[in-house]
DNA sequence: GGGTTCTAGATTTTT
DNA sequence: TCTAGAACCC
């Protein structure tokens, strides 16, 4: 028979022992009587190598601690307790992601054959998410997409749902798990052999669910210091080895699997009901009577192991399957001393006793479990005897743990307790009749109705029917028509139904043209028109440049040769230094050129001329070539005219606040007789003027396009009215008669947040901070210090956090991979590496304002509000257009549905200059009752601490 | 040619 | 302050 530790943690995770190295962990499995212990940790590269160096392969699958190492040890080891310790590699993760409208958070453990198959699993994981800062990596994956790829990666693995009961970070956790396995891991839910039950319950709680009859129940530690090892373990009769563990664990009628050594369930920390803060404690049925509420406060009640085990219990207490494994319950050894001697169990008594029975007895588990009475009396004395054998009876007192607080487990009863004072270790112990062990609650818990199964979104009103604006803008015909949409007012849907209406009509659908700037805002409006209509989807959907290019393919017979970024700097940077040009003003000055069709005069026409022909030289065009040429083409070239200008009969154009003359004339060109244009846009979200967008090209529509009919969208269906009215407050900065103010169809919500701190760093720190409230806490800590975190079911892709430079990245994102909350940087280029699973991972946002255009996110952060960054000031450069960075602002408060939190910082390094920046002059002279000024906590810690969770 | 030192410059971004 | 590219040195 031997003993197995299976779950524990390495020094490298979060509020571990620092003494967690291999060394140490070996000494401790021997001094607890351990044969095979995990090694915790596998996925953290530190730790892994330091696996790899001091372990070497023994038997298949396991490890021992390399012999020299062992060697310096062996003296440290009392001579009782020297025995081989074999090692198997195990990791634990911590998913936390959203599904069917609740944030889970499920740990597992995971078990691999050998290093080959950690090293794979940890490059696949290392592309999904951080796994180097934390030794238990959380991952915004769906626990069973992490099956899936532990299961490619090594068919081999074992796959062991962690601590299923506790509340907030497990399978059937009452916080944010699931009420069956097969909810949580699909089809793959056969790959899983076993469950790992928790401190806080024990094998009969687990039998009297019928469902987890096909599992072997497994115990484990979770230790986070080499003390606790073997706190809970596996009896297996097999050789210490990972295949013979896999098939003890798989064979349920075999029994490779013995048992277990449990903690009394009661001990653990989320046994019961209760609430922490006030000190109430509740059975199961107390809870239902309170109605789930704390009866001093009102607040909500965290449910413990028990309620939830009622909860979904198909089986009355005491109930079991036919098969059932063995178990022990077991008082950890320094606290049966503690209980023995009446002196705390880390005093050095204590610790002095311990040592002194491991030296004459053996290992801890062979004390508790195995060693005689009589034995125990001899080197220990007669209390410490009773104590044991009252332990091994199941004779104890208990007081149950509840809302992260551990329970206690007595084995002397106050009286006793008061002799053993009095009298210390010599007094005698009678065998007294004593009342037994707390009984569990014998109520039987109610089938909830399982209501919240795949929460369906609200069904958005617009998709089902219209608002008048938006139906006349989709009903409109026979003039151009120009339409003013705000930040979500239904400006892509209003479009798409416009086309698909069209075609319901009985115009082919190739003879529609939707016309965007971006690859992806096309590839999402095919998406969105070929879900409303399938037989919309021969309409034409392409960008500015893909139309241009399809022009100039046909007038030139093959397509044109088109100079990438690198083709065309290969070109600029000699030509620039030629003329005594920085390439990016020349870059700049020629793309100019082309967007807005101006014949330059001067030396930029000499510059122009000169580009061109080395463009000719090297027979390519440039991007602005493709819409320009292709325009020019169509208003000289008669045939090509012909064959394009009456091709379209309906074209609709997104964004229109952001296209060029060069595009304008396009448009023109394609837009003959007859040809209806609908042009689409807020120039209030016109951003681009850097880069050759005119926005008076919006309001010049009607000149570009006679006879055009003018429309406005009024309701806003994505935002909150506070986050509205203070958008709305912002861009009047800006006055425009035109403008419509927006209606708030959402009602209620918070006020947006404003908070001023240190530095860049304090600031990220405040984001990070908020983030973890969101998420409902990420570690245990987190949700043991505040466990009255509302019930918010935000996951990480819910939130993004939007800054003006990409230079702001770097601190934000550090703050928040410190705090374990998955998080992903738009960067320019993207990734070379990604996973396939890398677009279902869950991670907050990090993203330039720019970058943020034509998204939406529950939660908003906005950093770096400053004076100097916002309208951004580069260095020896005219500042940006204050206006333009007005509406990049109003874009990046548009972007939030619920809730928008603002920062920024009073200093601020900024290319090397440590600046003291002022509030950003868009928002100073916002009225106060628009938001919530919120004040920084001094203390770093205080800040985090009390910041968590408030909102 | 390869390595080191110096110095200017430093947004936002699509095709 | 950091970095990329140019200038410089052997």
């Amino acid at each position: 028979m031997i003993v197995a530790d299976l779950h524990i943690h390495s020094r490298y995770s979060r509020a571990t022992a620092r003494s967690l190295d291999p060394e140490r962990l070996w000494l401790a499995a021997r001094r607890k009587g351990l044969d095979l212990l995990g090694s915790g940790d596998f996925t953290h590269p530190a730790w892994l190598a330091e696996l790899k160096e001091k372990l070497v392969p023994t038997e298949d699958g396991a490890f021992e601690l390399r012999t020299d190492l062992a060697a310096c040890l062996d003296d440290e080891t009392p001579a009782t307790c020297r025995r081989p310790v074999r090692f198997l590699l195990s990791g634990e993760i911590s998913c936390i992601y959203k599904r069917g409208g609740r944030t889970r958070k499920v740990h597992s453990l995971i078990l691999m054959p050998d290093f080959a198959a950690v090293e794979r699993l940890n490059a696949r994981l290392g592309r999904l998410g951080n796994i180097v800062s934390d030794g238990r990596p959380i991952l915004g994956l769906d626990s069973q997409d992490l099956l899936a790829l532990c299961l490619e990666v090594e068919p081999r693995v074992i796959f062991i749902p962690a601590h299923i009961w506790t509340p907030w970070f497990s399978l059937f956790g009452s916080k944010s798990g699931f009420d069956a396995i097969e909810e949580c891991f699909g089809d793959l839910t056969g790959h899983i052999q076993a469950l790992e039950t928790g401190l806080s319950s024990d094998p009969p709680m687990n039998w009297r669910l019928r469902s987890l009859d096909r599992f072997t129940l497994v115990s484990n530690s979770d230790a986070h210091s080499p003390g606790n090892l073997a706190r809970e373990a596996n009896l297996l009769n097999c050789e210490p080895n990972y295949p013979a563990l896999a098939l003890a664990l798989a064979d349920r009628q075999g029994n490779g699997f013995a048992g277990t050594l449990e903690f009394f369930p009661d001990e653990g920390k989320y046994h019961l009901d209760g609430h922490r803060k006030c000190g109430m404690r509740l059975t199961p049925a107390e809870t239902r009577a309170a109605g789930g509420r704390c009866p001093v406060c009102g607040g909500p009640l965290t449910v413990g192991v028990l309620s939830r085990v009622e909860e979904l219990a198909d089986r009355p207490p005491g109930a079991g399957p036919e098969v059932a494994r063995s178990f022990e319950s077991l008082v950890p050894l320094d606290e049966v001393l503690s209980e023995a001697m009446q002196r705390g169990p880390a005093t050095k008594g204590v610790v002095a006793a311990r040592g002194e029975l491991l030296e004459r007895l053996g290992p801890e588990l062979y004390i508790l479990r195995q060693a005689p009475l009589a034995d125990l009396e001899q080197a220990g004395g007669s209390v410490l005897a009773e104590a044991v054998r009252r332990m091994r009876a199941g004779e104890v007192w208990v007081e149950g743990g509840y809302d992260g607080q551990f329970g206690v487990v007595r084995l002397f009863s106050p009286a006793e307790r008061q002799k053993i004072k009095g009298q210390g270790a010599f007094w005698s112990l009678a065998r007294e009749a004593r009342p037994g062990p707390t009984p569990a609650p014998a109520d039987h818990a109610q089938g909830r109705a399982r209501a919240e199964a795949a929460l369906l979104r609200p069904l958005d009103p617009a998709l089902e029917d219209l608002n008048p604006e938006q139906a006349r803008a989709v009903e409109h015909r026979g003039t151009p028509l120009l339409v003013r949409a705000g930040p979500g007012t239904g400006k892509t849907r209003v479009l798409v139904q416009r086309a698909a209406r069209m075609v319901e009509e009985g115009l082919e659908p190739e003879r529609i043209l939707m016309v965007t700037f971006t690859r992806k805002a096309a590839a999402e409006m095919r998406e969105r028109l070929a879900a409303l209509a399938p037989s919309a989807e021969a309409v034409r959907v392409t960008t500015f440049h893909g139309l241009g290019r399809e022009i100039l393919t046909q007038a030139l017979g093959a397509p044109p040769a088109v100079a990438d970024e690198e083709a065309r700097l290969a070109l600029i940077v000699p030509l620039a230094r030629d003329l005594g040009l920085k390439p990016g003003d020349l870059a700049q000055q020629l793309t100019r050129c082309k967007q807005t069709l101006m014949l330059p005069d001067g030396a930029v026409a000499e510059h122009l001329a000169a580009y061109e022909a080395l463009l000719a030289k090297e027979g390519l065009l440039d991007l602005d070539d493709l819409v320009r040429q292709a325009a020019m083409r169509l208003h000289r070239e008669q045939e090509l005219a012909r064959a394009w200008s009456g091709r379209f009969g309906q074209v609709l154009v997104d964004e229109y606040q952001d296209v060029n003359p060069a595009q304008v004339y396009l448009l023109r060109a394609l837009c003959g007789p007859g040809v209806e244009v609908t042009a689409i846009g807020d120039p209030d979200q016109a951003i681009y003027g850097f880069r050759g967008a005119d926005r008076s090209l919006f309001r010049a529509f009607a000149s570009d396009f006679p006879g055009a009919a003018r429309m406005g969208l009024i309701d806003n269906y994505r935002s909150g009215p506070a986050i509205l009215a203070l958008a709305q407050a912002l861009i009047a900065g800006d006055p425009d008669p035109s403008r419509v103010i927006p209606r708030p169809r959402l009602t209620g919500g918070p006020l947006p947040v404003l908070c001023e701190l240190a530095n860049p760093e304090a600031e990220a720190e405040w984001v990070a901070d908020k983030v973890v409230g969101l998420l409902g806490g990420v570690d245990s800590r987190q949700v043991e210090t505040a466990p009255e975190a509302a019930p918010l079911n935000y996951g990480a892709s819910d939130i993004a956090v939007l800054y003006r430079l990409h230079a702001q990245a770097t601190a934000l994102r550090e703050a928040l991979e410190r705090a374990g909350v998955p998080v992903q940087v738009a960067a320019r280029e993207p990734l070379a590496e990604t996973d396939p699973l890398d677009f279902k991972a869950q991670r907050v946002s990090l993203l330039t304002m720019h970058a943020a255009k034509g998204l939406e996110f529950p939660v908003v952060f906005v950093a770096g509000l400053e004076e100097g960054l916002l309208p951004y000031q580069p260095p020896q450069r005219p500042p940006a257009d204050l206006d333009e960075e007005r509406r990049l602002l109003f874009v990046a408060l548009t972007r939030a549905k619920d809730r928008l939190y603002l920062c920024r910082a009073r200093q601020r390094a900024l290319f090397g200059h440590s600046l003291r920046p002022a509030l950003t002059p868009l928002m100073r002279d916002l009225a106060s009752s628009l938001l919530i000024r919120e004040k920084a906590d001094a203390p770093r810690r205080r800040a985090r601490q009390l910041g968590l969770f408030a909102t």
